[in-house]
RNA sequence: GUCUCGGUAGCUCAGCUGGAUAGAGCAACGGCCUUCUAAGCCGUAGGUCUUGGGUUCGAAUCCCAACCGGGAUACCA
C-alpha cells in the first residue's frame, strides 16, 4: 500500500473523529507539496469545510494533529491557507529508498497466469511502399504501448496486418511487369520495398501522362482516367489475381517477397517486433463470409445493385457498405475477417488497434458491427487513435514527394549522432564496432523519444531542421545522464569503494537526496497510469523529470568526494537507483541506454 | 451541413479527474570546464492560457456560444 493510500484512509478516519461524519473518499485530494513550502504530501481542506462547519486553517490543524498522533509515516505539518502540508519521516523515504534499488526492475508489474491477454494490432503496412515518417510514428506508439502493458501485468501479443492485396498492389506490379526489365533488389541495388515503391510512383506517373494524351485526343478527364491503359491493365491484374492466376500470384509473390524483405530491415533498425502477423490476403475472405451471414440473417441489408449494407441509423451513425456492386469487399469487409481470425486464434481480453485519428470513423463503425454480428469483443475493443505528424509545409504527401522516408531519417540521424560524438571524442578506447553501436543507440534514443514525448492524440510537427537536436529535453540528454551515473559508479569500484546496498534509516537527508526519492517512488504510478490512459508520452515526461532532478543534485553534490562515508553511500546507492530507474523507463518506450556516451 | 479532435511564451511541447505565484526545451542574452562526462549547470528576458459568457470559496482545467485549424462523413485503404 503507498503512502497516500495509507494517509487517504486515515484523512477519513480523521474527520470521522473529530467532526462524527463519515466522508466520501473521493473528496480527500492529495497532491506533491509545492517545492516553495516544507513537507511531502499536500491535503486540500477546502473540500471538508462544509463538514467541519470551521475555518480553513482550524480545519487543516485538526486533521493535521490526528494524522501526526495516529500515523507513523507522518512526522509533522504545517498549514498555509487550506492546505495541510504533511511532512513524511526520513525513515519512509530510506525504506522506499531500499526497496526501489532491491528491485533490478522497480515498478514493473510481471504477468500471471490470470493475467488478461490484450492483443495490440499496430504498423499495419501496404506493400506497394516504403515506411514513412507516419508510420514511425505508428510504430514506435504500438510498441511501446505494448511493453506498458507488459508493465502493468497484462500478457501482450504485437500482432500486424499487412495490407497486400488490392488495386494499389496491382498498380506496382503492373508498373514493374511493362517498365521493370525484369530488375529485382539484387540486380539493382535497391533495397526491396524501396524499389518496389519507385514502380509505384512510376505507375503514377506513366498514368498521369496516358491521361494528358487521352484528353488530348478530346476524352473528358473522368473517361480518360477510367480508359487509360495502365488504370485498365492494373483492373485487370486485380481480376486475375482473384481468379488466382498463377503467373500474376507469382508476380504478387516474389514482389511482396521483396518488400517483406525490406521491411525486415526497416523494422529491426527501429528496434520494433511482433508475435503474430496476420495478411490481409488471407483474412479478407473470411470478412466475406461474415457479412454474408449477416445477410442471410437480416443483419445487413441488399441493394437493388447487390451491394451489401449495414443500416446504422439507430446507433446515430450513416448507412455503411460492405460489399460492393460486385462482390468485392471493402476496407470494413477485411477487418471483421481479421478480428474473428484473431479470437479465434488467441484468447484475447482486450483488443487495441493503433491506428491513426483520421479513422476514429472506422474504428466507431467496425465495433457496432462486430457487436452486431454477435461478437462479444467488438464493444470492448479499444482504437488508440493518433495524430498525425505534419511538415513545415504541411501534411505529408506521397504523390508531391514530401514523404519522409524512414530508413533516410534513420541513416541521416546516425550520421548527425556519429559526427557529433567523434567532436566531442568521448568514446575513445571503443572498437569502432561498439562506437556504431553507440551512435545509433543515440539516434535512436533522439528519435524515439522526440515522437513519444508528444501526446499520442496531438498532431505534431516534425521539423527535419530542427528535430535533431541532441540538447535539452531529448534522448540523448537522457542518456547522457545514465551513461554519467554509470561512470560515477565505474569510478567508485576503481577507488575500492563498495557499495552498501542497505541504507540506514537513521541518516538525516538532504532536501535534494529527499526529492529525488520521492522522484523514484512515484514511478510506479507513473507506469499505472501510462497504462490507464495508454500513453507512452506520461512516461517519457516522467523520465525527463527525473533526470533534470538529477542533473541538479548531481552539479551540487560531490558523490565520491563525500567525506562522510555514510553520506557518500547513500548518494551512491541514490545515483544507482536513479540509473535502474532510468533505463527501465527508457526500456518503456522502447530506447536503449548506453554505457558510455 | 453533421460528427470529431485540437487552439498555452517567437518556435516545439508539458500542465487539463478544478486548488497555492501557469512550467520545460529550443531560439536570444549573461555567467560556469585544475575535483565524479560542458550532449551539462546557473541566471536574464519572454504569457489578456483564441474570444465572450456561465458554474464556485477558487477555472488553463468543467459547461454553453463564437472564431480559427486538423480529420471523418455510403462502393480508397
Amino acid at each position: 500500500m503507498s503512502i497516500e493510500q495509507i494517509i487517504s484512509e486515515k484523512i477519513v478516519e480523521a474527520i470521522n473523529h473529530c467532526y462524527q461524519q463519515q466522508i466520501d473518499g473521493k473528496l480527500v485530494q492529495l497532491q506533491n507539496t509545492r517545492k516553495e513550502f516544507e513537507g511531502d504530501i499536500t491535503l486540500v481542506v477546502f473540500p471538508f469545510l462544509k463538514t467541519s462547519k470551521k475555518s480553513p486553517e482550524q480545519t487543516a490543524a485538526e486533521i493535521g494533529d490526528y494524522l501526526q498522533q495516529n500515523v507513523d509515516e507522518v512526522e509533522k505539518y504545517n498549514v498555509v491557507k487550506g492546505f495541510l502540508n504533511l511532512v513524511i519521516s526520513s525513515s519512509y523515504w530510506v525504506s522506499v529508498l531500499n526497496s526501489a534499488n532491491s528491485e533490478t526492475e522497480f515498478g514493473i508489474t510481471s504477468a500471471t497466469d490470470s493475467s488478461k491477454l490484450v492483443m495490440v494490432e499496430y504498423s499495419s503496412p501496404n506493400t506497394n511502399k516504403p515506411l514513412h515518417l507516419g508510420h514511425i510514428r505508428n510504430n514506435l506508439l504500438g510498441f511501446s504501448l505494448g511493453e506498458i502493458l507488459k508493465a502493468n501485468g497484462h500478457k501482450v501479443v504485437k500482432t500486424n496486418i499487412v495490407n497486400d492485396r488490392g488495386i494499389h498492389i496491382c498498380k506496382s506490379m503492373y508498373a514493374w511487369k511493362m517498365w521493370g526489365n525484369g530488375q529485382t533488389p539484387e540486380s539493382s541495388g535497391i533495397k526491396g520495398d524501396h524499389l518496389v515503391g519507385d514502380f509505384y510512383v512510376k505507375f503514377d506517373q506513366e498514368y498521369k501522362k496516358e491521361i494528358a494524351e487521352l484528353m488530348a485526343q478530346g476524352q473528358t478527364k473522368e473517361d480518360a482516367e477510367q480508359n487509360a491503359p495502365a488504370m485498365l491493365g492494373a483492373r485487370d491484374m486485380l481480376l486475375k489475381w482473384e481468379a488466382r492466376d498463377p503467373e500474376t500470384i507469382a508476380l504478387w509473390t516474389m514482389m511482396n517477397q521483396w518488400v517483406y524483405n525490406g521491411f525486415d530491415v526497416t523494422y529491426k533498425e527501429l528496434g520494433v517486433d511482433f508475435d503474430k502477423i496476420y495478411y490481409e490476403s488471407e483474412t479478407y475472405l473470411y470478412g466475406k463470409n461474415e457479412v454474408l451471414r449477416g445477410l442471410n440473417e437480416g443483419i445487413f441489408y441488399q441493394k437493388e445493385d447487390s451491394s451489401v449494407w449495414a443500416d446504422l441509423t439507430a446507433e446515430g451513425l450513416d448507412h455503411k457498405l460492405l460489399l460492393r456492386s460486385d462482390g468485392t469487399s471493402v476496407y470494413m469487409t477485411q477487418d471483421i475477417g481479421t478480428a474473428k481470425e484473431r479470437f479465434q486464434d488467441y484468447p484475447i481480453d482486450k483488443m487495441v488497434y493503433v491506428v491513426g485519428n483520421e479513422q476514429n470513423y472506422h474504428f466507431q463503425v467496425l465495433s457496432i458491427l462486430l457487436d452486431k454480428l454477435g461478437f462479444e469483443f467488438g464493444k470492448g475493443l479499444h482504437h488508440f487513435s493518433y495524430g498525425m505528424v505534419e511538415l513545415p509545409q504541411g501534411k505529408m504527401k506521397s504523390r508531391e514527394g514530401t514523404v519522409v522516408d524512414a530508413d533516410d531519417l534513420m541513416a541521416g540521424m546516425i550520421e548527425v549522432s556519429r559526427k557529433t560524438s567523434e567532436e566531442l571524442g568521448k568514446l575513445e578506447g571503443y572498437t569502432p564496432e561498439q562506437a556504431a553501436e553507440t551512435h545509433k543507440m543515440i539516434a535512436l534514443g533522439a528519435l524515439k523519444y522526440f515522437i513519444l514525448k508528444v501526446d499520442p492524440k496531438k498532431n505534431m510537427l516534425f521539423n527535419p531542421e530542427e528535430s535533431i537536436d541532441f540538447n535539452g529535453n531529448t534522448g540523448p540528454f537522457i542518456q547522457y545522464t545514465y551513461a554519467r551515473i554509470r561512470s560515477v559508479l565505474r569510478k567508485a569500484a576503481d577507488r575500492g569503494i563498495e557499495i552498501n546496498h542497505t541504507v540506514s534509516g537513521e541518516l538525516p537527508l538532504g532536501s535534494k537526496e529527499l526529492q529525488l526519492i520521492k522522484s523514484i517512488s512515484q514511478f510506479p504510478v507513473a507506469i499505472k497510469e501510462a497504462g490507464e490512459n495508454y500513453s507512452p508520452a506520461l512516461i517519457a515526461n516522467y523520465v525527463y523529470e527525473l533526470v533534470k532532478e538529477f542533473n541538479q543534485f548531481y552539479h551540487e553534490s560531490p558523490i565520491i568526494i563525500e567525506e562522510n562515508a555514510d553520506v557518500r553511500n547513500l548518494r551512491l546507492v541514490i545515483a544507482e537507483t536513479v540509473g535502474q530507474t532510468i533505463k527501465t523507463g527508457m526500456k518503456l518506450l522502447g530506447i536503449d541506454v548506453p554505457e558510455r556516451m
